[in-house]
DNA sequence: AAGGTTTGCTCAAACGTTACAGCATGTCCG
DNA sequence: CGGACATGCTGTAACGTTTGAGCAAACCTT
């Protein structure tokens, strides 16, 4: 077997058919200049020797790394706790894949070491450029990051950086959509809706929807802060029980929320979804695996990543920023279950 | 602001200070034959320009990349679809973070391209070493990549490779007590087993520690091949309902098989946990928040993941193989849930 | 004050790749 | 048959970093 020490290089191929360095590397690019004859040598002596051009001099030559970084801007369990990253990752690698960049995920250590990690990667020439998942909507580093020049695309809804490029869901619309179903559809007249940390736009947009939707139709509408973890929905709910008698809609920010709402207020004798409908938000698995399964919107995070990668790649093969839709939005869409009362699907 | 244009290099410190650019590299490695002024002004100009080493030219001459990668053998979404990655994900960065060392995440675009992906991160020098996320028991693939000589490291018990080195999870003894849990804990005395795909070391091993324990215990045990999926335990469920009326403890190879197993055998008729026990394995999330919630086998994914990289970065240091457990195994624990019949906890 | 040692730096080379200029040939045309 | 041109390659340089050898100058030591 052609199994090599030490791994094969330019020069080895070189040495072995007879012609100089650049020969070879201009024959494995099919350079018009070489004879068909050289080319052949050399595509089947790197075949056979198991020739793969070494990353470093490749990227340290041509300034460029075929990589890219997906940044997680808060630390690392937080976000990879989360199915919302998966569904990100997925996403990212799909279009990565395709187009044969190398992908790096890089987290934070720490809070402290925040904007040191997110420049070094790029600074370093280790990626051409980064996706970074959703910040706080008023996070300096990114501020800094977007202004800095480098290649980034943000996921999450960052309108208010005219210079950045960023692909959303339209919080707005799904908000509005998903109260309007408890109204419209199952007649709901007193709405409580259970709000992520309204530092991300995300908890404000998803907030401002139920807000417009019970204005719209003329219902009460009234929200309670929590912060997308379980614990802050089994508060919100328990809240509910004592302090809100008369509600018989729930929206919460997310699913996990949704879900320890929705058994506080089981626990405090309200049924659901007969006496209440509790709704949630992502669809990320959580709501189709509990009883009652919840109904939510789908938040297309695949999508939302594969179109953030899809931008990257543009800006780096140098297309104007004009050329992309610089602050895309994708919808959401309701998927009904049992916890608002819809019929359980098929 | 002294924010540069294009990349700061060594050039451009070693200019402004009047010395070369190997006093400086030197200056920043704080070599002793450089003089403490010398070092003094070096660290303030880097500082001040925000120089950050090139990563391909310091890889290039130091012949290492201080990356590591994980490869996702299996196709894309067939893993990131599941929590299991998360843990993988989560437990190497952290140790990765903790030594400085970048995370490339590489999948397969398909299986065709399977062992040319494998190898071409390795070979190109793009990363140092890589952990391999759980592989069939039998894939070529790997057996090849551990022949190569590379720094490798598995998840996964391969016992059969001796040259290999990896981190499981003691699956047989995990399924001996949980199989044991079900027949002195709750009394049961006629269990099926819904084993997972048999090409996989985990479900050959949950299925051997089942089957041991029954025979330990003397209590009829059947076995049912699964392959992990949900359909899979559906289907399963629809066979202990028609043709294993005296069933009555399931345990399924993991939650996603236990849970619609579950469902399935209630649609039947038969109470859970009051007529049957049903059972899983993973704990990766799905099964605290079904209704019952699921009794499992806590596998320590993380810890996994932790020790594989710990190890990894050990070979890499140069630590004879010798030093670490080459084919470590770390124990599961029990989680008692309410779908055995155990009370709900607290 | 001549010898040796220490201090503090510079120079050159190398890692693997690619691009461009250059240079032999061979080919064709008038 | 001499000049223009195409063909097929080689040589050199560069990307940014690190390292070892080398070399002045200053500093001791007797």
């Amino acid at each position: 077997m052609p199994v090599q020490s030490g791994p094969v290089t330019l020069r080895h191929i070189a040495e072995r058919a007879n012609l100089s360095v650049s020969a070879v590397s201009m024959a494995l690019q099919q350079h018009p200049r070489i004879s068909a004859d050289a080319r052949a040598r050399v595509q089947k002596l790197a075949r056979e020797l198991g020739y793969v051009p070494n990353t470093a001099g490749r990227a340290l030559r041509s300034q460029r790394s075929n990589a890219l970084a997906l940044i997680v801007p808060n630390t690392n369990r937080h976000v990879f706790g989360h199915a919302y990253f998966m569904h990100v990752l997925s996403g990212v690698t799909d279009v990565a894949n395709e187009h044969e960049y190398q992908l790096l995920v890089s987290t934070n250590p720490d809070e402290q070491h925040g904007k040191v990690a997110y420049e070094r990667v790029m600074r370093a020439g280790t990626v051409d450029g980064v996706i970074v998942t959703s910040a706080p909507v008023d996070d300096p580093n990114i501020a800094r990051l977007v202004d800095s020049g480098l290649p980034v695309v943000l996921l999450g809804r960052f309108d208010h950086l005219p210079l950045a490029v960023s692909v959303g869901v339209d919080d707005i619309a799904a908000a509005f959509a998903m109260t309007e179903h408890l109204i419209v559809e199952h007649g709901r007249t007193s709405l409580v809706h259970i709000s992520g940390p309204l530092e991300h736009q995300s908890a404000i947009d998803r907030r401002d929807g139920f807000l417009a939707a019970c204005a719209a139709r003329g219902v009460r509408g009234d929200v309670l802060e929590g912060d997308y973890s379980e614990a802050a929905g089994a508060a919100a709910g328990q809240m509910i029980v004592t302090e809100f008698p008369d509600a018989d809609g729930v929206f919460a920010g997310n699913d996990e929320m949704a879900l320890s709402a929705m058994r506080r207020v089981s626990q405090g004798g309200r049924r659901v979804p007969d006496d209440v409908s509790v709704v949630g938000f992502d669809d990320f698995g959580l709501s189709r695996v509990t009883t009652p399964s919840i109904t939510t919107m789908h938040a297309p995070v695949d999508e939302m990543a594969r179109l953030a990668t899809r931008n990257l790649l543009d800006i780096l093969r140098g297309n104007t920023i004009a050329d992309i839709d610089t602050h895309a939005v994708l919808a959401a869409h309701l998927v009904r279950r049992e916890s608002c009362g819809c019929p359980p699907p098929a």
